[in-house]
DNA sequence: TAAATTAGGTGGCGATACGAACTATTGCAA
DNA sequence: TTGCAATAGTTCGTATCGCCACCTAATTTA
C-alpha cells in the first residue's frame, strides 16, 4: 500500500499514456486529410475564434513566428484567411473560409469516431464521472 | 440535455484538452534536459525494456528510419548504447547507459512534479477513480 | 512629435518524421 | 548446398515544425 507521496505514479503513468494515445489519435486524424497535429489544433480554434496572430500563438503555445509558417500553410490551402484588423492596422485577424470550416467540421466527426474506442470500454456513469474529473482538471 | 449521441463530445472535448495539456508538460519537462518529447519517451520506454530498433519503432509508433536518428543522437549524448544482438547479427539491442538511467529517473520525477498541479484540484478518492478509469481505457 | 512598444514577418538552424533505396544477415526451398 | 526471399537497420532527400534573432510597420506614450 504505498505511503500516498505524490499523486501516486500510477495515476501519472496512466494520464501520460492516454495522453499519448489521444495525441496519436488526433495526429492520424489529422494525417488522414493530409494536416498535421498543431494543424488540427489551428482548425478547431479557428471554429470558435478568430484570433490574431499573437492570440493564436498563445492558445498554442507557440512563438508568433512559429505561428506564421503554419498560417501561411494553412491559407495556401485555402483554409482559412488573414484580414488586416480594423482597429489595429497592425494587427491580423484570421478566420476559416467555408472550406476550412467544412474540414474542420470532418475533423471532428472523425476525431469522435477514432476516439470512441478508448472510452469505449467505459459505461455510460463511468464516461459522465470521467467527464467531470477533465473537467475539474482544466481550471 | 442532449440527445446521448457519441461518447458525449464533451468528454471528447475534455480528453483532447487534458491531453495537450499533459503533453505539454512533458514537453517541456523533456526541454528542460535538453530532450525532445520523443527523446523523453525513448528514455522512459527503455527504462523497462531493451528493445531492438523495429522494437521501439513500434512502441512508439514511428518508422523505423524515424527511430534510426533519434537513437543516433541519444547515442551521442552517451545515454543509450546500440550492441549487436547475439542470437541475430542484423539485430541491434538498446539500453540505457548509467548515464542515461540517471536522467531517465530525474525526469520520472520532474515529470511527476509538473503533473501534480493537474491532478491538485481532486481529492484523494477523485484521483483513485481517475486512476481506475485511465486504466480501464488503456487495455 | 519623438521614442518606446507592439504586431507580424523573415531567415537560419536543428530536430522530427516520412518514404524510397541500399547493405548485411538470416531463413527457406529447390 | 546453394540461391533467393525476407528481415533489420541505415542513409538520403524532403517537408514540417518550432525556436531565436532580427526586421518593418503601425500604434501608443511621454
Amino acid at each position: 500500500m504505498q505511503p500516498e507521496r505524490e499523486p501516486s505514479s500510477e495515476v501519472i503513468d496512466g494520464l501520460a499514456r492516454v495522453s499519448f494515445a489521444v495525441i496519436a489519435l488526433l495526429t492520424r486524424a489529422a494525417a488522414e486529410h493530409d494536416l498535421s497535429l498543431t494543424q488540427l489544433r489551428v482548425l478547431s480554434i479557428l471554429r470558435d475564434h478568430e484570433p490574431t496572430m499573437a492570440g493564436l500563438a498563445t492558445h498554442l503555445g507557440l512563438e508568433r513566428s512559429s505561428v506564421s509558417g503554419l498560417v501561411d500553410r494553412a491559407a495556401g490551402r485555402g483554409l482559412m484567411r488573414r484580414d488586416v484588423s480594423e482597429e489595429d492596422g497592425r494587427a491580423v485577424r484570421l478566420s476559416l473560409t467555408p472550406d476550412g470550416r467544412r474540414l474542420a467540421a470532418r475533423l471532428a466527426e472523425d476525431v469522435a469516431a477514432l476516439i470512441a474506442p478508448l472510452t469505449g470500454g467505459l459505461s455510460a456513469a463511468e464516461r459522465r464521472r470521467l467527464g467531470v474529473l477533465l473537467a475539474k482538471m482544466l481550471d
